[in-house]
DNA sequence: CCTACCGATCGGTAGG
DNA sequence: CCTACCGATCGGTAGG
């Protein structure tokens, strides 16, 4: 099942984040992760340290994910809905193209050490913090209504782009681009302060 | 810890459903549930039949709420912004009022034996086949740009709402009307076809 | 990477 | 609601 191809450890780390996002970290024993990829149980831990590691690793990768995605933006001079449209298109190709470690990492950083656990935290609040910035700039800029909440406005462009994880299928009609830009779409016509909407490349435009 | 005045199965019901928000349902044992309510493990046999039933109770309560908040609205007789506002601040209030079920129910209805899951997705898809329906009336009615995708418009509302349950704080400085009105305002000032906004009884407004 | 094993803990039951 | 117990399974290790 797994690709042969890969070194072995991240054989074991794809196939662990599939089954700990079907089914769960505590309720994926390492007897069925080991027979997932065709081993006895014992034999894991010839390439791995322990269970937890493993979580860690994957909700690490994920987070690093969304971290390159979006703080390469941070310095970028454009108008804020532009960047918005950038920032969802990169935040919801992480979603689309790495589901499995995503739906852990929403799923399952509780139960992760406390280092562990705090790291994560401190992950997620800098990616908030980078949305409220981005509003507030586009406050500024005059790009956005001056009468936006900012915490709230966030709180909405990160309900769009994180709940993908629960209803995006690979392989399905939509593109993660098409997404991105039907919601940025629908929301900045919604933010703008002139009525003209939809600013910002829709459609075609440049990657990244 | 747990309110005394309740029966004692409905004692047992609340405190599961904060352990299962918290640490999950597999990570969470009979025994510390046992010892939450200040009794023996083996005690909890004597009210409920097993550990799978409480998870049933929960996400059934769950879906129960959502169907109960949503469906009343269906044949209203409203323009289709004054009844979206309507169905987000009851679908938020369920999120608010429940949290920990919520987080139950979004986070843990894959562990359900298959006939529970069934009748949970099914739930879902009824929810969801609810706000298209919305979405769609609003367009026929004109209140709605006819532009707008069906499918991508009812996701966006449903990101919305259902994601407060990750960052909703009981006791914070707003109230699920108030989280409900900010978000329906940014959207349906993105959906509406006059650029003229925010219609449908913003703030105030009478309850239900 | 396998076999064989460890102590710990799991959900659940019997009998009171 | 408690005590005492059941078989099953858990994550992990030793030795090869």
């Amino acid at each position: 099942m797994p690709d042969q191809t890969k070194p072995r450890r991240e054989q074991i780390h794809d196939v662990a984040s599939r089954l700990f996002s079907e089914r769960g970290y505590h309720a994926t024993s390492m007897r069925e992760l080991a027979g997932a990829l065709g081993m006895q149980g014992g034999s894991l831990y010839a390439h791995i340290s322990g269970k937890e590691d493993l979580l860690i690793e994957i909700v690490n990768g994920a987070s690093r994910q969304f971290d390159e995605a979006l703080f390469s933006l941070r310095g970028v001079d454009l108008p804020a809905d532009q960047k918005l449209r950038k920032a969802m298109r990169r935040h919801i190709r992480v979603v689309a193209d790495n589901m499995d470690s995503a739906t852990v990492f929403f799923h399952e950083w509780k139960h992760l050490s406390p280092e562990a656990y705090t790291r994560v935290t401190g992950w997620r609040d800098s990616i908030d913090h980078f949305y409220r910035e981005l509003v507030t700039q586009g406050i500024e800029q005059g790009t956005f209504r001056a009468d936006l909440d900012v915490r709230m406005t966030s709180n909405l462009i990160l309900s769009a782009v994180n709940w993908t994880y629960t209803w995006y299928r690979t392989g399905g009609p939509l593109t993660p681009d098409d997404i991105a830009d039907q919601f940025a779409d629908m929301l900045l016509r919604g933010f703008s302060e002139t009525s003209a909407a939809g600013s910002g490349m829709t459609g075609a435009g440049a990657g990244s």
